[in-house]
DNA sequence: TTTGTTATGTAATAATATAACGCCCGTCAA
DNA sequence: TTGACGGGCGTTATATTATTACATAACAAA
């Protein structure tokens, strides 16, 4: 039934900006007013070095060197950390990913390969039709999910 | 901070064509070589009958007069419910939905009111835009996921 | 320092979903 | 008829994902 690839690596490049992106979302939260304390640090670092989208209890089992953090640690931090555009939930694979724009932009649309459990970052094409197909029938939109699954090149191509 | 809004009538209007669905339902298995057997019958009456998302484990509860089903039972009914473009999962509130276009497309886009838990189906605008965008970078889009989480007309009226 | 607010620690549990295995039942070929 | 096969279901157990509830600690403002 399902693809036969064996492109799996979850071990996706570790980019090498994170302590940038670190300090980044430091002086981000500073200007907000918000607290950017160890525990929501130490929970953007893995989503960060995670490279693509992981799992909530991947978060929870690499917290800390020796032991898991508990669940509500981690959930909290990545609650916080997506109410400031920091990172992004993905509704179709109950995972997080960092977020890949510049602004932190709060909707964000994905590709997600279903072969190498990649994603790509997109904007959301036509979120004004979008909204004006909403809008015809008084629905006002406040947030929206567009997830596309399907294959990234390199898995086509086998 | 969330909206105070009483509209929460999970109580959903029964649409009372539930009989000539169902009928539709097995005409539609039978056309398509597949069975459409006492457990996807039942499973596909609950969610028709919910009249708006239900969760699987409410299908669960409700699914024998006394007592409740085991989940493998359900969740293989909707799978297979999902297969044949007769429900829709909402990946943003892990529920199930009635498919309410008469093609039984296996894409479809929802408005999803946070007051009242309504959901409107609609067609995704722009769907070659967003296979377009994915194409551009050789990503091959199988399924979408679109989901506009809001208030629809009512809720906003307060 | 007191006080109010926000964040964290901790234990327990809720909610969602799947694995694994055996049985039943229908189909079909011999 | 009968046996082999395959799909669907029953059952038990367990995996995975997420939250509640309440106590404590850290911080900021007065």
């Amino acid at each position: 039934m399902s693809h036969a690839c064996a492109h799996h690596d979850h071990d996706h490049h570790r980019p090498a900006d994170t302590p940038a992106r670190l300090a980044e979302a430091e002086a981000l939260c500073a200007d907000a007013g918000e607290r950017m304390t160890s525990a929501r640090l130490r929970t953007y670092e893995l989503v960060l070095d995670a490279g693509g989208p992981i799992k909530a209890y991947d978060v929870i089992d690499r917290f800390h060197p020796d032991g898991a953090a508990k669940p509500p640690t981690v959930y909290r931090a990545l609650s916080f950390l997506e109410q400031m555009g920091l990172i992004h939930r993905i509704e179709s694979l109950n995972a997080f990913v960092a977020c890949g724009a510049h602004d932190h932009k709060h909707t964000a649309g994905f590709l997600l390969c279903d072969c190498c459990g990649r994603s790509v970052e997109i904007a959301i094409p036509n979120v004004a039709d979008i909204e004006a197909s909403a809008g015809a029938t008084g629905f006002k939109v406040s947030h929206i999910t567009m997830e596309a699954r399907g294959l990234c090149q390199a898995c086509s191509q086998e």
